[in-house]
DNA sequence: AATGAATGAGAGTTCATTCAT
DNA sequence: TATGAATGAACTCTCATTCAT
């Protein structure tokens, strides 16, 4: 409708691909999560790029393939840690409170929201992407964290009950608060987030320490 | 891309306003979760209504009034049970239990997950909307829960814990569920929303239950 | 590059799909004549139709969907006279110049030799209704021709020469005619024309004629 | 639509100017031979000669150029002979061989096929060099034709007949098999043109040979 | 001379919307 | 109310051409 970015009209600027490429897809995933998928013109990321239309076309061969790189890098994350029960040294405090500060900040960070939103707006465009992703990084990692708690139970260092049980539930309050900044999209709901993080905490020391410990 | 709707040419056949108009709503919802909003053509909502695009003009102002009726009459629930906790007469198993199940039918129904989805993908256009959902609907039916959680604690009925202080801690589950089934958009989702339905009852009563009903 | 059609503002024209369609067909085949293919331009052909550019894809679905139906239409010929050499009366200058005449009237005519430019520089657009015209048409057309050549000779109607043994020959210089006016595009081509049909005649008698009727 | 060159990566190579034109001219025939003037792109143009796009603008100043280079090169035929008619040394069906064969080669090869599409389809791009091509070397070419096969007449060495009257008509078997090519690409009009060329030899003997040759 | 990156100027096509019937 | 034809306003993508290296 209106001017939706700056034209900033440039001189013919050559950069190396790599810097190009990271360029377009930052400045595609802005323009993805501001309008969505469909919604989102070419013409507007590649100004915010700093380059022409045409110029995205050089590095990638369309639209979907902006939304391909963006969710395939997004769904591909670095190694995780996946002894993060055994870190804390035997304080189930400082453990819950590390996995659930880093549960938050992956899932609730802005740019994260942003990507989450995308997958689910516009997964249906790239349905093996998503397959490939829930194959080789979601149930794998569900798997795993499920195999941990389940030790935890095993060696005594947690107490059993239907989210040792069912590892979802400890991902659901923070895929909550993503959601509702989602919907949202304001101030209010970011705190909103903070307050469940904290909830998030008290709830799984709740659950997971061993009876001896549960009593505040 | 290919034909998404099958053609069915009709002859001109007049409804009453109220049949066309839940025709063409339901065609819109279904358009508009199969392809998004954006990407949803008025001729395919048209042609799964069983009249002409140009028919549908007679109906709603255009494609935005379509999204606007759908979320605006998924946004207005029908009143809803308040007092869930007093109900069970003391049995906070039966209780818990309804209200799960309550619970998840609502968000994990398929055509509540797609209306979650418009709002999630296509809210942005319709701010009005979610603003006034979220004043009027959102905030004040988490309040109220609230305002029960901690009557139910004050009472003694249920145990003090993060739940009872937090109470989107209680939907988190549920709406876990309900994203899940967006993103992936198959059967395997439907079946671990059961699993977390399951999951989730056994997480209320081990937290909601008084200290001497916590044992199983 | 320069205006190549009058704009001609009209207000919203509503026609029969028939009547359309031949418009829209008229102006393709004019356009396409003008620029060729590739470099006609959808909007002046629908200018020159009296509509807007989107409203040709009412009735067609591409620029490629003209191509067809123009080349379709020109390639399947009414049915054509075979018995022309009988139809004399045993006045073979009769015969020949009628059979002549129609062939340069058939060949060499404006919109003809449009229509053959077109199959020469955009045929290979369409191979599939290339391959069908040569072989329902072209082909079929040829050996028919033949049947009769030979059967002339065989009841002494004709001298037997290459030009019976091959039909081609036959019809090579109308071709030629054709050509020449496809490269030059101008008047004296066209009278070239003229010139060579005579000759044609002149060199049909001659070569037809039985012994006794050869001398001039 | 696909891939229509091999990509062929490679590196920089410096070659003679010479050598690098007419690369770039057999590539640019080459495709705009299978493509059309239009269809036909730099790129593809440029890899086919071995360079990249950006090269070719080193040598021809774009792709009108490419055209120009082209058809200047194919309409300045080196110098043809034009005492074929004598040259047989009275044997006339030799000297009918050669001239036939000659002329079949030279408008039936398929690099002159190539051309003779170009010309048409193109030809309009380069109305100055199509209109000089005319001047200076069709219609003096068949001027000097026509001349000869008069002063053949005027020797008794050829019957008169509409074909030494209307040279064109020596010209238009072997045309029409070009076109032919032309239309179909394919190797059956190949194998059709060589029986054309036996049938034009007979042709041509059967009307240029003075009467009491005339008997086969 | 040669290139990869970049660009401007379209072109075809799509689609929400309107209009005459 | 309903429609088929028509339209205007995009939008994606293409491509000849240019430029900095």
């Amino acid at each position: 409708m209106e001017d939706r970015v700056t034209p900033a009209a440039r001189k013919r600027v050559r950069l190396k691909p790599e810097v190009r490429t990271r360029q377009i897809l930052d400045a595609a995933l802005a323009e993805f999560a501001q309008h969505g998928f469909d919604a989102a013109r070419m013409e507007d990321i590649a100004r915010r790029a700093g380059l022409s239309k045409a110029g995205i076309y050089a590095h990638y061969s369309g639209k979907e393939a902006l939304l391909e790189a963006l969710l395939g890098a997004a769904l591909t994350p670095s190694a995780e840690p996946r002894d993060w029960l055994l870190a804390g040294g035997g304080n189930l405090r400082a453990v819950v409170e590390a996995f659930v500060d880093q549960l938050y900040d992956r899932l609730a960070a802005p740019e994260v929201v942003a990507v989450m939103r995308l997958a689910i707006a516009a997964g249906g465009r790239v349905p093996h992407l998503v397959q490939h992703w829930r194959e080789t990084i979601f149930q794998p990692h569900l798997a795993a964290q499920q195999a941990i708690l389940r030790e935890g139970v095993a060696q005594g260092l947690l107490r059993p009950s239907a989210l040792t049980e069912e590892v979802s539930l400890m991902y659901a309050p923070a895929v909550h608060a993503a959601i509702v900044q989602m919907v949202f999209q304001d101030e209010a709901s970011r705190e909103a987030a903070l307050a469940m993080r904290q909830a998030s905490k008290r709830l799984l020391l709740d659950l997971l320490a061993p009876e001896a410990a549960a009593a505040p």
